[in-house]
DNA sequence: AATGTTATGACACTGGTATGACATGAGATC
DNA sequence: GATCTCATGTCATACCAGTGTCATAACATT
């Protein structure tokens, strides 16, 4: 799965060093949009969306700040502002705006490349992407599918629901009251006992991996690695 | 609260400035904690949980390349390296060890400071907030994790509630008889000795930190920070 | 030193959990 | 529609970790 990356320059030459650099580099994992003018980045922001934005800030039309505050305003897509401009107070203004980094021109593009890197690992971080993985277990939302260490098991879908919602919440204590409410949010008029069974099937269904459905007596139960 | 930072730099000068300014113009945000070389970073990395670093790397003793590795083993807290070393094949090991950014000397401070907010507001949102913290405890409500300096522990049920009362009065003298009411609220019909045995089963949990849970003759207990 | 208070370790027991057998009911198949 | 099959909920039982009690040691206060 691709990364939609949006570069904003209004020099050709540089917009194209950067955008075949990117598609390059990365061998397929960014999809490269641009846009050379404030007004195109524009309605390309509000019609699209980005897992990272590369803006410069002088641009005939709307300049990067307006581009960045649309952008804030709808989603929180990282943003790298990519400038001339080195005055304290425009970078100031830069990170104001919402932005995540402020390169400075003339720059290294193998170095804008690694911050996209770092900065595309640690946003995507808060969002769900749809392979869940823990340890030795990895769940997939789109084909519901479930491996253990790599092998797919079969899984029925009470107990692929618990799964999904205890990985969703790794590490933490869930409760018995909170699985129910979560899982069976239907018909709560189910004795929570119910718990403890499913539990009991899910764990036979991971296998080795069972190890990782810790009991938390008197709290509920909780997944982690190892 | 106040967010933790790591300040690593071995010019005693520079570290000054860095520390004073991040004191001053967050007034409070942040609690600077500081190292002058690799080995006493290495050691507060290993002992001391962080919300953010600022790493040299030419340090004498341990490079700031090791100390982020050990920091990333334990953690994943944002990490910024400042440097003189600008060849690219420095920055790129930066990015390489998991660092979230990279500045080079000479650098604007407020540039760094606005970096810094920027990348804990993002590094923030991927974390499950309300956490009850004193001193090297912390306690996070949502997951039901108790951490020790950083460092996650087995704690059981009744343990646990003791804990979370102590901490959501934290400093105040608790009775065991307020104590009884609130963490064994159902069944009042115990002896209130059984306060000094779960209280000596926490301590034994929390490890180096026990010694926060101070004993008030003939009044009760009280949590607090060292 | 005497007295009251807390720490600590051993022990017993209770209540929460694991487990397997069984009941139920919705789909699938004929 | 009858029958089969499988997923799911319920229950009874056994087990054991967590919790409460207590006796004794250690400590604080006077």
């Amino acid at each position: 799965m691709a990364y939609r990356l949006l570069i904003v320059e209004d020099s050709p030459e540089l917009l194209e060093i950067m955008s075949v650099f990117y598609r390059e580099e990365g061998a397929g994992l960014w999809t490269v949009d641009t846009a050379v003018n404030g007004n195109d980045a524009l309605a390309k922001v509000s019609d699209e969306s980005y897992d990272l934005m590369i803006l410069d800030i002088m641009l005939p039309g709307a300049s990067g700040f307006d581009i960045c505050k649309a952008a804030r305003s709808k989603s929180d897509c990282p943003i790298i502002f990519v400038t001339a401009l080195s005055t304290d107070n425009f970078i100031l203004k830069g990170y104001e705006t919402g932005c995540d980094d402020y390169v400075i021109k003339p720059f290294s593009i193998r170095h804008l490349y690694a911050k996209s890197l770092a900065l595309l690992k640690r946003a995507r971080k808060s969002d769900d992407g749809e392979e869940l993985r823990c340890g030795n277990i990895s769940l997939n939302k789109k084909t519901m599918m479930v491996k253990v260490k790599g092998r797919p098991i079969e899984i029925k879908s009470k107990e692929y629901f618990l799964l999904l919602y205890l990985l969703e919440n790794k590490d933490a204590v869930l409760t018995r009251k909170t699985i129910l409410e979560h899982v069976w949010c239907d018909d709560l008029d189910v004795s929570d006992r119910i718990v403890d069974s499913t539990i009991k099937r899910l764990r036979d269904c991971l296998g080795e991996a069972a190890g990782q459905i810790r009991t938390v007596i008197g709290r509920g139960y909780r997944i982690s690695e190892e």
